[in-house]
Parts: structure tokens; sequence; C-alpha cells
DNA sequence: TGTACATCAGTGAACGCGCGTTCACTGATGTAC
DNA sequence: TGTACATCAGTGAACGCGCGTTCACTGATGTAC
């Protein structure tokens, strides 16, 4: 008996002295923990329990649980810019229509992952002592930026509101919504309606306020 | 020597063996400790040696560390109605100004009390499980619908949109611009204006879309 | 192709620490008479 | 006004536990020749 399984790699949960991926499985643990006990529900200890390994493992890819959590919220503004990204899909078919489909995106976001979603908007991490992770935000914001140039260039008429106020308030009203009405916990408030048409409802209000959109007469 | 001072009340510092205010004191040691550390940052033990007392003390008022932060946000909440109804001062001297001034009541609070704020909005406390915290939290937001159903009714013409979705849409922006630029701590984003800018600046653009404001010829 | 060696990524035992919680207790307060 | 007693709100010691972190170590991998 000296470990056969050991020496096989690959296979069905058997496992080699060297894990292989620890670092990835340590941002998996992290997520599945944050899901079911929030953001600061579990310790450095458990990452490691959850991945099968000693408690002294995370160490080699970790300096400490911060900068595990901090990894994962840069990897969350990765995959957020990604998503809203395909959602934009370059403003096809017109302008408005992606735009709105950016908006539903987010709250998508915020419900199908609210692990990554927490640890992105509500762990608590410094951003300012964290430049990728700040990099990887403002790319995701970039996103809503370029759209909100594109809607504000197609726009009928001389109206030229300034496209990064638009965009901060497009994220600001999604932000809120999704953090009041569309999180993925218990701590969701309670609806009349869904998340989705009420931000829907807001962003045409608002767009119509800047005179990018107006109602079909017959509503 | 039979501890003299114990028999003394309400000195400057001096003790009885009776606190006498250990509940309050226990809430402002969270609050000071969320302040410091987060939400999460402390412990039942630590909110204890901050007023001064046994560990074993505080579970003469809370039943647990949880119950003592759902406290906190109870208060939160009174409190955040109470700055809320000041601001609206039932709509004086018209709607329209008392309602830019709850707005700005809302970003205040997010700075001026970030751990009130962080309690109620980011503690995770599942508020489904606790009447008095939703209710408190009710009376909070019903002020904003009072105020949107005051801005209805004062509206000209015809337009009458649903105050509801006003409060819902207004509350969700003040929300978002509060949590993501106008939070009193480290996770506070960068904004090239000041959030009250931001906010009073959406949220007019949001009532132009409802025709409930118009901009001066002007500007 | 084989061998020696450096490097890497894990182990597991150990440590000091502080937390949450309980317990029997005790000082202070309020009340009945 | 005084006394006895019940109740309340604290004490402080104790416990088991799990965490964070370190350490010397060791199995596995990669590479030079």
């Amino acid at each position: 008996m000296i470990h056969m399984s050991w020496h096989k790699r690959g296979g069905r949960g058997e496992r080699s002295y060297h894990h292989g991926n620890l670092k990835e499985d340590l941002v998996r643990a992290a997520l599945e923990l944050i899901a079911e006990k929030g953001p600061f529900g579990f310790t450095f200890a458990d990452a490691a329990r959850w991945a099968g390994v000693s408690p002294a493992a995370p160490y080699r890819h970790y300096s400490d649980r911060d900068a595990l959590m901090a990894d994962v919220a840069k990897r969350g503004f990765e995959l957020f810019e990604q998503a809203l990204l395909r959602a934009w899909d370059d403003g096809r078919p017109d302008p408005l229509t992606a735009f709105e489909r950016l908006g539903s995106a987010y709250l998508e976001f915020a419900r199908k992952e609210p692990a990554y979603y927490s640890a992105m908007f509500e762990a608590g991490i410094p951003i300012g002592a964290n430049p990728e992770l700040r990099q990887a935000g403002d790319r995701a914001f970039n996103v809503l930026r370029v759209a909100a140039e594109k809607i504000v260039a197609a726009a009928p008429g001389g109206k030229k509101p300034p496209a990064l106020m638009l965009a901060l308030h497009i994220w600001a009203l999604s932000h809120g919504v999704a953090s009041l009405f569309a999180r993925g916990d218990d701590a969701r408030r309670a609806l009349p309606m869904s998340p989705e048409e009420l931000l829907e409802a807001g962003v045409l209000v608002y767009l119509e306020g800047l005179g990018l959109w107006k109602p079909e007469k017959s509503r």
C-alpha cells in the first residue's frame, strides 16, 4: 500500500500529492461558501477543507483570506464585463434595444451569481489599495460607458447629454434595483413586480427625460 | 476599600455593579466597531469589552450577536425615517424642492452614518425572519412613497404616473448612488462630481421623463 | 533514454489565541408589609 | 421608617473549539546533460 491512487491523475476524484488546480479550487470553494453563508461566513481554513487540502496549503497561493476574496472579486468583474459585452452586442440591432438588454444582464448577474456579486460590491474590499481589482471594475463599467456614448451619438436632433453622466445614472439605478430587489440571498426585499420590469421602466423614463426616447403614441 | 465608587451613579465614567444602560451601550459599541472594522469586523465579546463589561453580560440583553445587529439595523431605520421626514418637511415650500431634499438626506445618512447604513443594508440580515426590522424599513420607505404621491398629485395636466413606481425608482437610484459613491468607508468609488450632484441631476431627468418637471428655458 | 538535482506544491503537527457559551455566584434594586 | 425577601443585572472562571500561522518535511515535476 504505497498510495497507488496518488500516481494517477485526472481520475474521478482521485488525488495526487500535488493537487494541480488548487488555486482554481480555492476560488470555487470561496464561491460555494459565500453563496451558502455570505461573504464573511467562511474562513481560510474552510476553503482549504472544502478543497480537500491541509490548512497550510492555501498559503502557497494567497497571502491571506482577503487576498483570496479580492481575487474572487476581480474574477467576478471580469465575468461581469463579459456578460455585459455579450448583452450589449455592439448595439445590435439598435442601441436602445441593446441598452435595455444591458440592464437585464446587470440584474441577471446579481441574481445568478450572488457570490461574485457580493464579493464585488459587498465584501468591503478597499478598492483603492488594489489596482488590479479597480481596473477590472473600471473595465466592466466601461462597457456601460461605451454603450451610453453610442446612445447619445444615435440621438435624434441636437440632444447630446453627457454620456458619462448617463452611464453613471444607469449604473446607479441598476445597482440600486439589484442590491435591493434582485439579490440572490435572504436580504432581498419584496417587490410588487419583477426587478426587470422595474428597471426597464426606470431606464425608459430616464431616457425620455433626456429626450433620447419617446413612448409610442398608442399606449 | 470596599469599592466606594460602585455606590455612586451617573458620575463621569464611574461604574456601579449594575451598569444601568448596558443595552444602549452595546448598541453604541456595535456602531463604533462597525464604523471601524465593518459589519463583520467585531464580535459579541468585542462589544462587551468596549462597554467595559464581562463577556457574559450581553446575554442578558441579546440572545446573540445577530440579535444585536438586527437591533442596530432597526434603530437605524427609525433614525433614517426621522431624517427623511425632516427633509421632506411635509412638502414645503413646494413638493419638488422638498423631494430633492429627500434625496440629499438619503446620501447624507449613508455618508454620516455608515455604521447604521451598513447594518441596515449590508449586514446580510434576513429581513423576512424579522418582522420588527421589516416594519421599520417599510416605515422609512413610506416617507418616500408619501412624497411621491404628493408629487404626482401636484403634477400639472393629466399626468398621473403611479406613485409607487416613482418611489421605487427614486429609492433604487438613491440607494445605488449611495452604495457606490457616497458610502462612508474604503469601498467608496471615485466619481468626477459630488454624489449629491449626480443624484439630483438623475432625479430631475427622471421627473422630466415623467412630465413632472421642466427645465428652465434659459439654461 | 537515463540520471542527478533543483524547485515546486503539498503535508501534518504544533502553537497561542480569542471566541461563544455555561455556570454558580453576588451586589444592587424594588416592593410588601 | 425599617426589614425581609424576590428579582434583576451583573461577575469571573471555566470549557471546548476552530482559527491563523509557522515549521521542517516530503512527494512530484521539470530540466540539464
